[in-house]
DNA sequence: ACCCAGGCGGGCG
DNA sequence: CGCCCGCATGGG
């Protein structure tokens, strides 16, 4: 931090930064993050961000701690990433339907969703499938960090890219296994080759949530829970509701005796309790019950 | 040793 | 549609 810059972002409140970063959303995966000094860093485009998060009673402010100038990382693209328009007010009236749900937003209130790139999100949740979170971190950054492109501050490497759906579409199943993505490494080839060639991922923001969802499902090794996380989490759309062991566990304890429930009706419970904030409700509902039950 | 992890694809009835 | 199975790998 010699002589860096340190640029005033953005003033915010009703805002928890560890809670929005270790929620095991992307940026938990593709980013670095310092709990004692606030700070965190990951890549945007081909260079790297370093954000600082200082609160004070019950608002705080972001600072973009300087490095490699000319990232395009400013605070439009803060307020895009971390939902800072949010009105979490309104949402907490309105996924707070009841005492679990309560108790939820009391012990994590601030959490965001956030909004990331969609070939990242795509990545990062097929990665996620069938696997633990401290694992799928680890093969997050083992691929960006052999090949993800070297992003530069002069001549000096200080980081890597994002790998880019070329570059993976071309490795061997062999080059991913090695990367210790597992069985997933057939999916990630495959889904990396046909979003480079078959689907244009930045061409669907403007689609409705069927839409999307339905056009993420031809991917290959993305189904119907991958598929909500990218539409939440990719495509900011709120009304997704990705159900996983966890949040399939949780609604069937709390809403429904411990009776079993199938995916799809769990997902008309979603929508009829919670509508265009399913998404909200799900990520308060994933978080306190993965840590409560 | 055994069980599970932010599931999916494929095959079956 | 529902159900069942196998799938690599590492941590508890």
């Amino acid at each position: 931090m010699c002589g860096a810059k340190v640029l005033r972002l953005y003033s915010v409140r009703d805002f928890a930064f560890s809670y929005t970063v270790e929620s095991a959303q992307p940026l938990t995966f593709y980013s670095d993050y310092e709990v004692r000094s606030g700070a965190i860093s990951f890549p945007y485009k081909d260079s790297m961000v370093s954000l600082k998060y200082k609160s004070s009673d019950s608002k705080g402010v972001f600072y973009l701690v300087g490095g490699a100038g000319g990232s395009g990382f400013g605070s439009k693209e803060l307020s895009k990433l971390f939902r800072l328009e949010d009105n979490m007010d309104n949402i907490y009236g309105k996924i707070s339907t009841d005492a679990f749900m309560k108790s939820s937003v009391e012990k994590y209130r601030g959490m965001r969703l956030t909004h990331n790139d969609p070939w990242i999100t795509t990545l990062v949740f097929i990665i996620s499938q069938f696997n633990n979170i401290k694992r799928i971190r680890r093969i997050v950054k083992t691929l960006m960090e052999k090949y993800g492109d070297a992003i530069y501050d002069g001549d000096k490497v200080v980081g890597k890219a994002f790998p880019r759906m070329e570059t993976l579409s071309r490795l061997s199943v062999k080059e991913l296994m090695a990367c210790g993505a597992g069985f997933r490494a057939d999916y990630i080839r495959e889904a990396s080759r046909y979003c480079s060639e078959n689907l244009d991922l930045y061409r669907l923001g403007s689609k409705d949530y069927d839409t999307i969802k339905s056009e993420l499902m031809q991917v290959r090794g993305v189904g119907d829970k991958v598929a909500d996380c990218i539409a939440l989490m990719g495509y900011g759309k709120l009304e997704a509701f990705p159900i996983d062991t966890w949040v399939k566990r949780v609604v069937e304890r709390v809403y429904f005796k411990g009776k079993k429930k199938s995916i799809k009706e769990i997902h008309t419970f979603a929508e009829d309790r919670w509508g265009g904030l399913a998404g909200y409700a799900q990520q308060y509902l994933y978080w306190h019950g993965m840590h409560s039950l």
